[in-house]
RNA sequence: UCCUGAGUAGCUCAAUGGCAGAGCAUUCGGCUGUUAACCGAAGGGUUGUAGGUUCGAGUCCUACCUCAGGAGCCA
């Protein structure tokens, strides 16, 4: 540990600069960047919650701290103590009048902090993520995925939910289509990783009303789309006594509340991610609905006037440039429901008015973000899951349980799942989901 | 799995089939208000791998590897 100067003042942290304008104060920190302009020194440090500028004057220092911090490398850990000061020129509005430093631990110059801060590609900056979450962008995304997080489980909390988390390891395909990641359970047993806990929560839902859960889900598609992870977190709720409609007006509230909660403490934030924010205070509900026919006749509309490149046969799941143009028509998320039962999932409950119609819901999120949320109710009951389940050709005897919660009491009940990294990767305007996850984990990467 | 594209200095990228280059980073020097600071200098290369065409290949051809983002699939 080297010394230039003591350190003696109070703690502070840089995000709490405003509140010790004139005092003297010491940081905890890194070394972020570092100008010079002959006997000027000019150190940008960051500690997790921003980063300032501090000053050094080589006459108003002592000579060991002007030289200590000259020689120092990017990212070297220091402790420094100096005056904050108000000042117009500085992007925070106040700059450290530095007086003395100490380094924790000096970077060598023999192996500099490979991150600068010119533009890197991809490749390099995903190898090097562990050190990528140092800079400021990332930082701050973290810190908004946080809060949607937070906000996400509060608004359950706080309207009734319980949270009942299912199980990561299960025995089999929860919805049958999807690939899992496979792993040996013991000696003559294979387990999976749960790709959605939404048969679990049916259950849960059954002994306690309102539930909800929020883990980690995994997927072995070999997806390579800026969508997609294979490893990404979602939150589902699922609901006893409901059905479709209270299931749109749950999502429409839910994702406004996480909205406000961003908008409400991470302004500075989305200044630094580059986001505007103006796109996020549209997002209120109620949210514009429309039905998968409607979504249909949209699709059609524009391919005749030439504003998409592929016709939308009717019928079919949309892709994702059919999202990317229905989604663009609004200014907040828009909830398209009852898809042909066809293409839906085994468990989907069909339209009293149209049984060829499944009652479920895709929120699109805007800007070309895509699907953020898949809901639906679910069948109630016992004749016709049985019959879904065969006709998909799902092994009857692992469904069991779940045919159980029709044979005891069962009531219409209802769902969705939100992935996170979609939502997160949508407030934030950002371009890819790798960014939204402290490590992404994808189909050609597992380091770090 | 399919389609498309990219692999050259630590990083980001140039280089008509004809001497391997620049900016950043590092080192040295200069500059008292810099904001990815700037100015001067130095060091730094198995051009992804293996073949092939050619007097000559970073450049053209073949195969492979790695990565990217689009389709499909999905949140």
């Amino acid at each position: 540990m080297e010394t230039a100067g003591t350190t003696s003042a109070p703690l502070a942290t840089i995000a709490s600069l405003a509140q010790h304008d004139g005092q003297t104060v010491t940081l905890r920190g890194w070394l972020y960047n570092l100008r010079s302009s002959g006997k000027l020194l000019f150190p940008t440090f960051r500690d997790g919650t921003g980063t300032i500028q501090g000053i050094v004057p080589k006459a108003a220092v002592p000579e060991a701290l002007f030289n200590t911090l000259k020689e120092l490398q990017l990212e070297s850990s220091l402790m420094v103590t100096g005056k904050v000061r108000a000042d117009a020129r500085a992007p925070s509005g106040f700059e450290l009048d530095v007086e003395s430093l100490e380094v924790i631990s000096a970077v060598s110059a023999d192996q500099p902090f490979p991150i600068t801060l010119k533009e890197h590609g991809v490749d390099f900056l995903m190898e090097h993520r562990h050190l990528w979450v140092r800079t400021p962008r990332q930082s701050a995304i973290l810190r908004v995925r946080a809060t949607i997080m937070r906000a996400a489980a509060e608004y359950f909390d706080t309207n009734g939910f319980i949270r009942t988390d299912p199980p990561i390891l299960t025995p089999n395909a929860c919805e049958g289509t999807s690939e899992l990641f496979e792993m040996d359970y013991f000696d003559n047993d294979k387990a999976y990783l749960t790709q959605s806990g939404q048969l679990y929560i049916e259950a849960t839902a059954l002994a306690l009303g309102k539930v909800y859960s929020f883990g980690p889900t995994f997927r072995a598609e070999k997806s390579k789309t800026r969508r997609h992870l294979t490893e990404f977190w979602m939150i589902e709720p699922e609901i006893a006594f409901a059905g479709l409609d209270d299931l749109l007006e749950l999502a429409e509230n839910f994702l406004s509340h996480i909205v406000a909660r961003v908008l409400e403490s991470h302004r500075g934030d989305l200044t630094v991610i580059g986001r505007d924010a103006t796109k996020l205070e549209a997002i209120k509900a109620p949210f514009p609905r429309i039905s998968y026919d409607e979504a249909h006749a949209m699709l059609e509309d524009a391919f005749s006037k030439g504003l998409i490149e592929t016709q939308h046969k009717a019928g079919d799941d949309f892709g994702s440039p059919d999202e990317t143009y229905i989604s663009s028509q609004f200014d907040r998320p828009v909830m398209v429901h009852r898809y042909p039962a066809a293409i839906k999932a085994f468990y989907m409950q069909p339209d009293p008015a149209d049984p060829t119609r499944a009652l479920c819901v895709d929120v699109l999120a805007p800007e070309g973000y895509g699907e953020i949320i898949g809901g639906s109710q679910r069948v109630d009951s016992y004749d016709l899951l049985k019959r879904r389940i065969e006709e998909h050709n799902l092994p009857l005897a692992a469904f069991e349980w779940y045919l159980d919660l029709r044979r005891y009491g069962s009531v219409p009940h209802a769902g969705f799942g939100m992935g996170i990294e979609r939502v997160v990767a949508w407030i934030c305007g950002l371009d890819h989901v790798r960014e939204t996850i402290p490590f992404a984990r994808t189909l050609n990467r597992i380091y770090p």
